[in-house]
DNA sequence: GTCCATGTTCTTTA
DNA sequence: CTAAAGAACATGGA
């Protein structure tokens, strides 16, 4: 579930927790789920020694990249966690059983800052669970540059930027938008918000937008993805917060699974086609395929 | 059994 | 070479 809002969600909901903070156990489940440097895991490659990397650090910042949270720890390196479809991050104190639940790939216990202060209620767990494991915990050593096939953040990226990268692919504006490389934290929930509130067409040529279109769209986008942010972001089935509660920003959804549903602007029915593979659901009416004006000679009197 | 799912990467094809 | 389309990954719910 975690696109840009929710994984922002997390991040805000373990940000009063998290840093100062010292791992004292490690307990990696499935070594799966773990790689370095980069997303993908690699069959050949050796696995990730997660226990003795991460055990004794202490945890600095929580941060936001994309779709990823950003834990930086105290000897430089940092822990990218990517929730992929179904991973969800828990954060619970001691007192509460540690995640009981299947799926819970990498358990870190948690410490307080300074020992002597010691209490058990102060000793909390952070789990990582992920049913379906398209989630990656990625770990990036001190020495090892950000990997950054990701392309800008939508909500600080310009509309003069924006314009620039998006209109020089042909591929369809949908597609566009979903490609981390292009524009990153988007995916197919809020692409799909975003163009209806621009009032766009899913298949709209990128290269036909006119400046004002990029623009408008850009803040749409920006829009979308601040309300969703506002309401910890849309919970469709598996997204939770770290606390364990369910987003509200699906309440909010135009387009999104609603299929057959009216337009909450113009009462026609949102349909719903199949683009690049993924679901894309938009209104016929709101948003109309911008003819390009075909270039046929005027004819004559 | 079928189809579908909030994501990314790899392979194939043009 | 690039770009686009499709498959693969793995699990569960309707």
């Amino acid at each position: 579930m975690p696109e840009l809002p929710e994984v922002e969600s997390v991040v805000r909901a373990l940000a009063p927790h998290l840093p100062g903070r010292t791992i004292t156990a490690v307990d990696l489940r499935r070594t799966d789920i773990a790689c370095e440097g980069r997303f993908r895991r690699s069959k050949s490659a050796t696995p990730v020694d997660l226990v003795g990397r991460l055990r004794g650090r202490t945890l600095l910042t929580v941060t936001r990249r994309a779709k990823r949270i950003v834990l930086t720890l105290d000897d430089g390196a940092r822990l990218h966690i990517h929730l992929g479809m179904t991973g969800v991050l828990t954060y619970a104190p001691a007192d509460t059983p540690p995640n009981p639940a299947k799926h819970t790939h990498l358990l870190l216990t948690l410490s307080p800052p300074t020992p002597p202060s010691l209490r058990i209620s102060d000793i909390a767990h952070l789990t990582f669970q992920d049913p379906r494991r398209f989630g990656r915990v990625i770990y990036l050593s001190p020495t090892c540059p950000d990997d950054d096939d990701l392309g800008p953040e939508p909500l600080t990226l310009t509309p003069d930027a924006f314009h620039a990268r998006l209109t020089r692919t042909k591929r369809p504006l949908k597609s566009a938008l979903l490609d981390q490389r292009l524009i990153a934290g988007l995916g197919n929930i809020y692409v799909d918000e975003s163009l209806h509130r621009a009032r766009l067409h899913p298949l709209t040529p990128p290269p036909s937008l006119t400046e004002g279109q990029t623009k408008t769209l850009l803040e749409s986008i920006q829009h979308t993805l601040t309300q969703a942010i506002a309401h910890r972001g849309s919970t469709l089935r598996d997204y939770r917060t770290p606390d364990g509660d369910e987003g509200g920003y699906q309440q909010h959804h135009h387009v999104y699974a609603r299929d057959g549903r009216p337009c909450r602007s113009c009462d026609k029915p949102i349909e719903r086609i199949t683009l690049g593979g993924r679901s894309t659901h938009f209104c016929p009416k709101c948003q109309p395929l911008a003819r390009r004006p075909r270039n046929r000679t005027p004819k004559r009197k």
